[in-house]
DNA sequence: CATATTTGACCCCC
DNA sequence: GGGGGTCAAATATG
C-alpha cells in the first residue's frame, strides 16, 4: 500500500518535472544517456542563480556544486600566465623572466586581452538550451543594474582545439517578462559535438560592433553571421512554449556598451539607438502574445538598422552560414 | 584521476 | 576609479 502511494508520488513528481521542464524549455530535453555536460552543463550556473526557484531543484544539474573558490594572494605567477596564454601571439615569449621581480606588465597585454574580444561577436538571446556545442563555465559575475548574475562559458575545445568561441548567459530580471541573453562570442573553430537540437528563437537582432564598423552585408541574413556582425536574439522563457506562441518580452538588454532594445514588432525597424536605448513598448508588445511564433530578424551595419527579416523558427528556415544556421536551422 | 563548477582576485578599458 | 571580463585555486562529482 504505501509502496504503491509512494510509486504514485514519485511518478505525480515526475509528471510536474518534466511538465515545468516542457513548459521552460520546449525543444525535447536531451535524453539522460548523453554526456553529463550537455545542455544541463551549459545551464548549471544558471539553473542556480537565474532559474526560477521552483526549477532550481527539479534540473538535474550533473556535476555541478562546487562551492568555494580560490584566494589569491600572490600575483607573481599570474603574471607569467597571464603571458603564457597568449598563445597565439609571438609577444608571449616574452613571459619567462617575469617572475623575479613580478613588475607590471608591459602594456601589450592589455592590448592583447582587448584585442580577443574585438573579434566576432554573436549575441543570442535565446532559452540557454544545449545549443550543439559543449560549453564550460569559466566565470560569473553580477553585473551592475541586472538582477541576476552573467555567466561566462567558452567552448570546451578552447583547450584543444583552440576555439575562440565563448558565450554569456544572463537571465533578464524584470518582472514576468524574463528571458535570457546569451551572447556568442567569437565563431566556433571545432567542431560541433552532436547535431544540434533547435532551441526556439523568437526574436533576433544583428548588429555590429562600435569598435569595427564593418559593413555587416545585409542582403542576406547569413552574411550577418560574418566576422563582423553581432546577433542578438530575444526570447521569452515565460508563457506558454507549447506548440505555437509568441511571448515577446518587453526588456532591456545591455550589452557591450550599448543599451538597445529588440523585442519590437517583426514588421517594424529595431531602434538602435547607441545610447539612448530603444522606444518600443509592451503595449505594443502584448499584441503580438497571440501571433506565431516568428524571428524577426534586424541587421545592423555601420550603427544603423538596415533590415527586417522575418524567420519563423519552425525549423524550416535555412540561413546557410555557419554558427547563425546552427541556431537557426 | 579527470573534468567541471564555484568564486574571489585580478586585469584592462572607459 | 569602477565595471566588466578573465583567471585559477579550491572543491565537487563520477
Amino acid at each position: 500500500m504505501e509502496e504503491a502511494y509512494c510509486m504514485m508520488m514519485v511518478g505525480r513528481e515526475r509528471e510536474l518535472v518534466a511538465e515545468l521542464r516542457h513548459l521552460l524549455f520546449p525543444s525535447p530535453s536531451p535524453t539522460p544517456t548523453t554526456p553529463a555536460s550537455h545542455s544541463t552543463t551549459a545551464l548549471a550556473g544558471d539553473g542556480e542563480c537565474c532559474l526560477p526557484p521552483g526549477l532550481t531543484t527539479t534540473t538535474t544539474v550533473s556535476g555541478g556544486g562546487r562551492r568555494r573558490g580560490r584566494k589569491r594572494v600572490n600575483r607573481d605567477n599570474d603574471n607569467v600566465k597571464l603571458l603564457l596564454q597568449a598563445d597565439d601571439d609571438q609577444e608571449a615569449v616574452i613571459a619567462d623572466h617575469g617572475d623575479a621581480n613580478a613588475k607590471p606588465l608591459p602594456n601589450f597585454t592589455k592590448t592583447r586581452r582587448r584585442k580577443q574580444q574585438a573579434t566576432t561577436s554573436t549575441m543570442v538571446t535565446t532559452v540557454p538550451d544545449f545549443d550543439g556545442y559543449q560549453w564550460r563555465k569559466y566565470g560569473q559575475k553580477q553585473i551592475e543594474g541586472a538582477m541576476y548574475p552573467r555567466s561566462y562559458y567558452r567552448c570546451t575545445n578552447s583547450t584543444n582545439q583552440g576555439c575562440l568561441a565563448k558565450k554569456t548567459v544572463q537571465r533578464n530580471g524584470g518582472g514576468g517578462a524574463a528571458g535570457y541573453t546569451v551572447a556568442y562570442i567569437s565563431e566556433h573553430t571545432c567542431k560541433s559535438i552532436e547535431p544540434s537540437l533547435p532551441p526556439v528563437i523568437l526574436d533576433t537582432t544583428v548588429r555590429t560592433t562600435n569598435n569595427h564598423q564593418q559593413p555587416a552585408a545585409a542582403e542576406s541574413p547569413a552574411a550577418t553571421s560574418s566576422s563582423s556582425s553581432n546577433m542578438v536574439m530575444t526570447s521569452s522563457e515565460t508563457g506558454n512554449w507549447s506548440g505555437q506562441h509568441g511571448a515577446y518580452a518587453c526588456r532591456q538588454m545591455i550589452a557591450a556598451d550599448e543599451e538597445y532594445c529588440c523585442w519590437d514588432t517583426p514588421a517594424t525597424t529595431t531602434t538602435t539607438s547607441g545610447s539612448n536605448g530603444g522606444n518600443s513598448t509592451c503595449a505594443e508588445d502584448i499584441e503580438l502574445l497571440s501571433r506565431p511564433i516568428r524571428s524577426p530578424m534586424h541587421i545592423a551595419a555601420e550603427g544603423n538598422w538596415m533590415d527586417d527579416l522575418l524567420l519563423v523558427t519552425d525549423g524550416l528556415v535555412d540561413i546557410s552560414n555557419s554558427s547563425i544556421t546552427h541556431f537557426l536551422t
